[in-house]
RNA sequence: GUGAGUGUAGCUCAGUUGGUUAGAGCGCUGGGUUGUGGUCCCGGAGGUCGCGGGUUCGAAUCCCGUCACUCACCCCA
């Protein structure tokens, strides 16, 4: 009979025990922070309806949303990110408190081609604040993206912050069609990527006037000292309605980050950063890091009329989001992740059949203490028995022969020291926990 | 959707202008050490050379097809 080849569908993965483990890591540290900052746990199915989804991302953004047939017929899709679900829920149950602050770490789905940095399952760590029109609220989530980062010990890192309200404001005064504006922005963002000279030939390609272009692009050759100067751009525009607005909500959010103390070098204003997506109506901000080059690693905004699109009252919004994969893929190359492998804390030998029953009582005692105990099945040689605890990581092993029996304690072996020393049964579990503690 | 590269042992890879029995390191396994892992020494197992076809006396090696993976572009986390 022919075996049936194990295999997965592309760009999707198993994550085996030493991975997960990681993942869990990052995972439980990025929820401490966000409920550290008042975000409530969210969550919602993977499945969707396709209109729910469908109209929400962009041309480009449309094909990659995996969608089916249900069995009555319906049009179901897998959900492309958690934004969108998360506008369909404030939509569905509008009594829920404002501001309604909430997070959601959970997979996604695009049927996008897999390649560095990217899947088409991946995990997506959003927290969104639903109902406050307030620059506290988006200085807030930058704030947690700051402090996640840095919880996770990141070091080197820059959260770039611009505004569509300036962005569009300065595009609408220097001539540029409403209706193209949103492609002009994705050509600006790739401004890091291709310099002035790449974006302005793709600018020429899309169709743009010359004379647009070249007044927009002289924006960006006087501030290619990468800081520009928020005034000086207030006063180029003082007869926008839009750029005053956008640049009164970036110093405002400026004053509360610093307020908030995050450090200011980890922030900064861009005028190039634009994200791909249309929904966003005022900040915008993403966070990338210099090595690995591997594009963002969070990224966000505020998305005032998108919940409008599921119901007749509009709640102003913003959140960010975090790509969980890029995080640990950039937390790998650096050396910066966790090392254990096994969240398994101690090993329980077995030393001989008439030592079995003493063996599984100290394993018992152990886990009633809430110590996570493996009891080894076999009675291999201790040789053995030690390898598999080294080769798994687990940092400790139990050892209880007659001699130990005798005299009422057992071995404590530190497999990462390579010591041990005899423990009174009566004080293994907390000599145990506390050196753990140590570790 | 477009383009490029790579498929040889569990893993990382070597393999000469096509030549007889396909190698190394790591890992695994047994022993040196029947109460002790990570170092050292000795032994052992393990390969349809991705798959299918073609060229040839002979193919891991050359050609065609196919599948898988990786990377880049597009777009994005």
């Amino acid at each position: 009979m022919n075996k049936i080849k194990p295999q997965i569908p592309k760009g999707f993965r198993d994550f085996l025990p030493p991975q997960k483990v990681t993942r869990q890591h990052v995972i439980d540290t990025i929820r401490n922070v966000f409920e550290l900052f008042g975000f409530e746990p969210l969550e919602t199915p993977a499945l969707e309806y396709a209109s729910i989804l469908e109209g929400k991302y962009g041309e480009e953004g449309e094909k990659l949303i995996y969608k089916f047939d249900d069995r009555g017929g319906r049009k179901v899709a897998l959900r492309y990110d958690l934004t969108i679900p998360l506008s369909r829920v404030i939509a569905m149950y509008p009594a829920l408190l404002k501001p309604f602050k909430c997070y959601q770490i959970s997979p996604v789905w695009r049927a996008d081609k897999p390649q560095k940095g990217r899947f088409r399952e991946f995990w997506q760590c959003d927290a969104d604040i639903v109902g406050s029109e307030s620059m506290f609220a988006d200085a807030e989530v930058i704030t947690t993206i700051y402090h996640i980062l840095k919880a996770l010990n990141f070091k080197q890192f820059k959260i770039k912050i611009n505004n569509r309200k300036l962005l569009n404001g300065i595009a609408q005064s220097l001539g540029f069609q409403v209706e193209k504006i949103s492609s002009l922005l994705r050509i600006i963002d790739k401004l890091e990527k291709k310099g002035i000279e790449g974006i302005k030939d793709e600018m020429l390609k899309q169709g743009f006037q010359k004379e647009n272009i070249d007044n927009i692009l002289e924006l960006f050759n006087i501030t290619s000292g990468n800081t520009v100067d928020l005034l000086d751009l207030k006063n180029r525009f003082s007869d926008s309605v839009l750029v005053p607005e956008g640049i009164q909500e970036l110093e405002e959010l400026f004053s509360h980050l610093s307020s908030m103390d995050v450090d200011s070098n980890c922030y900064c204003f861009d005028l190039s950063l634009a994200r791909g997506l249309d929904y966003y109506t005022g900040p915008i901000f993403e966070t990338t890091v210099d090595e690995p080059k591997i594009g963002s690693i969070s990224g966000g905004g505020r998305y005032d009329n998108l919940i409008g699109m599921f119901s007749d009252t509009d709640f102003p919004a913003t959140g960010s989001s975090f790509g969980l994969e890029r995080i640990i893929t950039v937390m790998e190359e650096l050396n910066i992740a966790p090392s254990h492998t096994t969240t398994t804390e101690v090993l329980m030998t077995l030393f001989s059949p008439d030592m079995h029953k003493d063996s599984l009582r100290v394993a018992s005692l152990l886990r009633s203490s809430g110590i996570k105990t493996e009891v080894y099945f076999k009675h291999n040689k201790l040789k053995k028995q030690l390898t598999y605890a080294s080769n798994k990581g687990i940092p400790f092993v139990i050892i209880e022969g007659p001699d130990e029996k005798k005299d009422n304690n057992v071995i404590l072996r530190n497999m990462i020291k390579g010591i041990q020393k005899a423990v009174a049964f009566d004080d293994l579990a907390f000599t145990i926990k506390q050196e753990l503690s140590e570790l």
